[in-house]
DNA sequence: TTGAAAGCGCTAACAA
DNA sequence: TTGTTAGCGCTTTCAA
């Protein structure tokens, strides 16, 4: 069975020079009125968007990003493996089409470095990046933002030029645990996200509270991580001894490992222990899970960070790079067991 | 603090033009070496590629793409919140770079449909398209087709020109069956994936496997769906009456449902009911759920449809578009327990 | 083996 | 308001 595009009889696409050919203009005044800019008049700009529909006709981005000094084309890395990448970068999609700007995406995985993912984006002519959680070091990051101008999301990187868009970890932690304490808890134990990015600002938040509620003597922080398993190791460990009133969790993942190991033990969630996540990620709001956890607002998040690639190139300096995150109380908390 | 890249100072990236002159050479023949094509001597070659490395040359692909014939660029779509595409998606970054591709990705999302991010790949001047579990309409679909070679992984679409690479899923769905047979079980469900994609074949699937083994007159259907929460409500249907030997669950996901359900009321997994579920994805392999499911291999599926693409762009009829899956025995399968 | 010339499809100065 | 003229950085004939 011969296609139609196959070798030799490609039906070539049609390009500006058609529709201004069609329309009767030339190519500068299609493209004007293609592109929305001003210089045309209504009369034309009907006949020739009028004749681009008619031909099927879509600009072609190589041309223009190349052609173009504002490609208005936002780069984006990302984690495949991380849900909630996938959660910013579909409000990022959103923020980026409501201020006029196109997205390109590239994944960071196990197999493909960061580093690649950003030097492709590069090459392809992005005006800013947007990083989730980068990983790189900071001066790879710095010898980004020397070229462009870079946000990095989620995690509060030190490096010169890159703005961080983040939520404020310490309220937020603040937040669960104020939480706990009005439902009556005191011994109210931490699964850290031990080398993960943001951890150590939450262990510590997570400490100041305790200080702040008058439980300081109570804390207890086990190591943990980022992932399911790590929540299971450290509530294992959590569990060895006398179990604590109410667990906050580095994270949503982690927080369904200690979950997983509380029950494994016998032990009923929120009756005899309450555990509270971080993210809000999909999984949390799952109708058999129902975490009490903090969200992020990624859609929030996103239009932050596109807001402030956009004050960037606008040669402003962008605000509202912290954003307060929202508790989201949901039925693995509860008041705490009347104590002996 | 002024950036270098502010207003008027941006350095202006290095071009083929700069690596060509500071070798002493013209462009088209930097660009022979650049590319790796014939044409150019071995000290030619070397000293060029010695002066780009020293200029830190990178092509732009924006320049590269609009000139070239040839893009050697592969479009794929992907939808954000599926852990598994996610899965595929690293996949087909490592077989497309070993097949000398590189990968333009576009979401497709709640508020980005999939038109809109096949229309933005073909925009960019991507070869061919891979579709992972392609949601268009079989008439959209052969309009891809019309421009650019289409692959749809995962979801056995029936549109013309457009080649599906997947797994065997009868294949998979009766191995399955058939590990539950040998472990003893007869009373076995299936709580299918109701309107998603490939949902019709594992379910027939599962209806020819049970007559095949002569448990024709047990087979059991409940409708579910591709997510836990149906996994839960299915099961939960499914536990009203008295209770299979064993579930075959339609993905990981739904089966995640299920064990919940099961062990919600009261049943253990697998002393008391055996689990199976399939995709073999990240979920399953968690050390606490430890799901019997069914792999689709995402490296192999991905690197079949990368060749695939790779044939069609050669003017080659693609070969090995269906792949044997793999039964993966882990945790939730057990002998059936002792009949009354 | 090398180089000169001609564009890919578009945008951006400028002039009319 | 419109059209003309130059390219963006690269690849691709074609001739030397």
């Amino acid at each position: 069975m011969e296609r139609e595009r196959s070798a030799g009889t490609t039906p070539r696409r049609t390009t500006l020079a058609d529709v201004a050919a069609a329309a009767g203009v030339s190519r500068a005044l299609a493209s004007i009125v293609m592109r929305g800019a001003e210089g045309a008049g209504q009369a034309t700009r009907q006949r020739v968007l009028e004749v681009a529909r008619e031909l099927g006709y879509r600009p072609d981005s190589r041309a223009r990003l190349l052609r173009s000094s504002r490609t208005r084309l936002l780069g984006v890395t990302f984690t495949v493996s991380e849900p909630f990448h996938g959660e910013i970068v579909e409000s990022i999609y959103a923020a980026a089409e409501a201020a006029g700007f196109e997205v390109a995406l590239s994944a960071v995985g196990e197999r493909r470095p960061e580093s690649r993912a950003v030097e492709s984006l590069l090459d392809a002519g992005i005006e800013a990046a947007l990083m989730i959680s980068p990983s790189s070091a900071s001066v790879e990051l710095a010898a980004y933002a020397h070229r462009v101008p870079v946000v990095s999301l989620l995690s509060p990187v030190a490096a010169e030029g890159v703005d961080v868009v983040r939520s404020d970890d310490g309220a937020g932690v603040r937040a669960a645990v104020e939480h706990l304490v009005s439902l009556g808890h005191r011994d109210i134990a931490h699964v850290d996200g031990a080398a993960a990015v943001a951890a150590s600002e939450r262990r510590t938040a997570y400490e100041a509270a305790m200080r702040e509620f008058g439980f300081g003597s109570s804390i207890r922080v086990v190591n943990g991580g980022a992932h399911e398993e790590d929540g299971i190791r450290a509530a294992g460990e959590l569990l060895a001894g006398p179990p604590p009133d109410a667990i906050v969790a580095f994270n949503d993942r982690c927080a369904l490992g200690v979950l997983e190991a509380v029950r494994r033990a016998g032990l009923k969630v929120p009756a005899d222990l309450s555990v509270a996540g971080y993210d809000d990620s999909q999984l949390s709001r799952l109708s058999h899970v129902q975490l009490t956890t903090v969200s992020q607002e990624a859609p929030r998040l996103a239009e932050a960070a596109v807001a402030c690639a956009a004050a960037r190139l606008a040669s402003e300096e962008p605000s509202g790079l912290v954003h307060q995150p929202l508790l989201v109380v949901r039925a693995t908390t509860g008041p705490a067991p009347a104590r002996v």
